[in-house]
DNA sequence: TTTCAAATACCGAACGATCGGTAAAGAAAT
DNA sequence: ATTTCTTTACCGATCGTTCGGTATTTGAAA
């Protein structure tokens, strides 16, 4: 009987649905193996250390997807708009509108929360750092490039918790639209 | 032999202690038994539905909190600079300058991202409402006295995040004395 | 091109530990 | 003596994990 055979790129993608919506230490293994399509003994197979390779690995998917579609994106070659537009528009993509959780959230609680403290907290900078840049083409003088950017990223997590149980998706939205705006007027 | 006697306020405290730091999922009854003093099966005779009375008791407790603590602290007849300074002194001791978790966020996810929402929802409004009321004592509108109250709620959520993977304490007094300076601001 | 063994990937079954939960016995309070 | 609360002892289910073995792929010798 042919058996299973699942992508790495797919594995952890699922791995890192399973996460982000049940968090670490709601993620089972069974959970996991279902969502991968693979049976728990497949799944170690492939990540020998269990849950926590598991979810290193998908906070390497993570790293890498800031890296493309945030801090490569901040540096291309369009204008300062398209790049802030490019951005955001890839964070509303993440969190489909604010309808879904955030990986690093997930991985920063609980059992977790000494985990994966350094991987968590380097994404976190190389974002705000990202922004920093950006909002200093908009002519933001660095320490309030540096304010601002930190803002974006801290209202995103906290819009996100909030909205998670007030209901709909318009503070998310709303959210994105203000900080557009204000990284745009240089002047204030 | 004596037996443990724990005092219900005691143990709604403890048990909030274990929910904020494990989460809802992480929080085993096993762990809860420890942190009361109280075996198991005591805990099922106070709660006989379990972790969910448990943490449905804790919400109840966070709400009174809520309302002791900010609501009606900002309808008192001290100044609004006073009022002000009380409500974010006592979100400061709440969080331990940062350092605790929150824990209507630890009943939002995993398991417990829908069986909370009505009274984590409630509590967020009913904190919103609160600081809109002291915002338009200030001065400022209506409309961005609200904002500026969510913006209040958001950033406390979302500082408790960031900071919990980027470390230290400075991110979440920054953010208090700055959202402080913003209250006091009428006049943009 | 075929052969076939080594390497890789997957799976069923089971491990000990811990999960949430319960029944019955024992202590304290009334 | 009755009621209220705590405790001991235990339950079946599920937890993360491991092991023995099977299916598939690889790659080099024939």
């Amino acid at each position: 009987m042919a058996y299973a055979k699942v992508e790495h790129d797919v594995v952890i993608d699922k791995l890192m649905e399973v996460f982000r919506s049940a968090g670490y230490d709601g993620a089972s293994m069974a959970a996991l193996a279902e969502a991968t399509q693979l049976k728990k003994a497949s799944l170690y197979h492939r990540f020998p250390q269990g849950k926590e390779e598991m979810a290193h690995a998908v906070l390497r998917y993570v790293a890498n997807w800031a890296k493309n579609r945030i801090t490569d994106v901040l540096v291309s070659d369009s204008t300062r708009e398209e790049r802030l537009d490019s951005a955001l528009n890839a964070i509303d993509e993440l969190y489909d509108g604010g309808r879904l959780d955030c990986i690093l959230r997930a991985l920063s609680h609980g059992s977790a929360a000494n985990l994966f403290r350094k991987e968590t907290g380097a994404i976190f900078e190389t974002l705000i750092r990202s922004f920093k840049h950006l909002a200093m083409d908009f002519g933001h003088d660095e320490q309030h490039a540096e304010q601002l950017a930190g803002e974006l990223i801290v209202k995103i997590q906290g819009t996100l918790i909030v909205q998670r149980s007030l209901g709909g998706t318009s503070m998310f939205k709303a959210m994105l639209d203000d900080m557009r705006t204000k990284f745009m007027k240089t002047n204030l």
